[in-house]
DNA sequence: GACAGATTGTGAACTGCCTCACTGACGAAT
DNA sequence: ATTCGTCAGTGAGGCAGTTCACAATCTGTC
């Protein structure tokens, strides 16, 4: 328990609360470990608050009933998800999945809702986060609308290096293990078509891969083709 | 200026300020009427505040470098747009034109921001409403990654008759004027593809056009196919 | 270390949608 | 009434990307 208090404390969009809304917080918090490959909640699930990642990662999903799904985010420790429920009560819209074993606090709705009408700042930060994600997902419709399977990919290598990228010798290293099957659904493509793609920039001396490794070689030319 | 004051009282954002934060608001203020068919801001201007639309009709448009551009939404009067730039000082990505001869109440960011650390309510608002479009571009994004164009097109045309429909006698009216362009550019489509579908389905008997004049005739059968 | 399940590689066939290239129809302006 | 510009309709041809169907390879586990 005393470990739940540490993570909200620790999580940037509390710092800004005081001691008493604080404690308010972490009296109705409720913490939960998720086993990797379980969900934390459904498309349809009823919306009854948001969630803070103290550690592990998560994965948002679209899915449609016939089982097509698209990977919408990763969430890392210290980010909060699934804030959208605070805007009114409803549905989730979306699945949200445990990659690596997770430990998660549960925030109910009300209390959070309460400390914001009470608490400037922390409303001025969920606003920010609300609006910094809606940002990213208007640059994923425009990439999708405009660019080709291809482009979208590289595109999205760049995006990746920029947040897990390790600065080797040789190139820079993905700290993300991520399948073909992965990639393609981040893209919105079918796994042939991302593997292929991949077969030729290899040849084309821009990356390099080696089971879920990926290194980049060419980050330049790779940056120059999109 | 009396009537800038009354469109800023009248929007239900700001509704919830004190006499003396409104006063403050309307102060800084300005008010401009925008012609048929010019610009409210385009992409790579800075972004330095928000905007009201007192009157008239706007269309948020995303762009290519190369000319393609798809409509990502339209604004009505009293409502707010351009919000994002709130988040933090930089760039437009997208758009705004004036579809209908327009009068807009310039916000300036630092006005609102202040407003919004001092006033919880305000930031709520402005949280829900930014939430609210997310969702909405959300819901484009799952229907681009996996709807077919008609699914997508029936899809728009329930929308745009749940938003402007006027049920007639025949069936349900939009008023709205759409070309076919329009229509493809909010689906993500060509134009040639939207006529040949608007074709299709007007011979299928599920709606009726005469110059951007778009009739639905049986909306059962119509929400079916989606 | 052997087996099951997930991941990757590849090629053939198909197709939805785009591109291009016109033609016709309407509407507003002169 | 004529003209000009925007909007609508249509068809031929092409291609990016999907679907399907396998084979090969890796990875974790009992």
């Amino acid at each position: 328990m005393g470990q739940s208090f540490w993570h909200i404390r620790n999580c940037s969009l509390f710092q800004r609360l005081t001691e008493q809304q604080l404690e308010l917080l972490e009296k109705r918090a409720r913490q939960r470990k998720f086993a990797k490959g379980s969900s934390v909640y459904l498309p349809t699930d009823r919306s009854d608050g948001a969630f803070l990642l103290a550690e592990g990662r998560v994965r948002i999903c679209a899915t449609t009933p016939e089982g097509k799904q698209s990977i919408l985010a990763f969430v890392e420790a210290g980010e909060l998800f699934g804030e959208l429920a605070l805007l009114e009560p409803g549905q989730r819209e979306e699945r949200a999945d445990v990659v690596n074993a997770a430990t998660i606090i549960l925030i109910p709705g009300d209390i959070l809702r309460e400390l914001m009408e009470v608490s400037a700042p922390l409303a001025l930060g969920v606003t920010k986060l609300i609006g910094l994600r809606r940002r990213r997902i208007e640059r994923r419709l425009r990439s999708l609308l405009f660019r080709s399977n291809r482009e979208r990919l590289t595109h999205l290598l760049i995006e990746l290096s920029e947040q897990y990228g390790n600065p080797t010798s040789e190139g820079i290293e993905l700290a993300i293990r991520l399948s073909h099957q992965d990639l393609a659904s981040i893209i919105g493509a079918t796994r042939e078509t991302v593997t292929t793609l991949l077969g030729e920039m290899q040849s084309e001396g821009l990356l390099q891969i080696k089971r879920q490794r990926l290194l980049i070689l060419d980050w330049q030319r790779l940056g120059a083709t999109e």
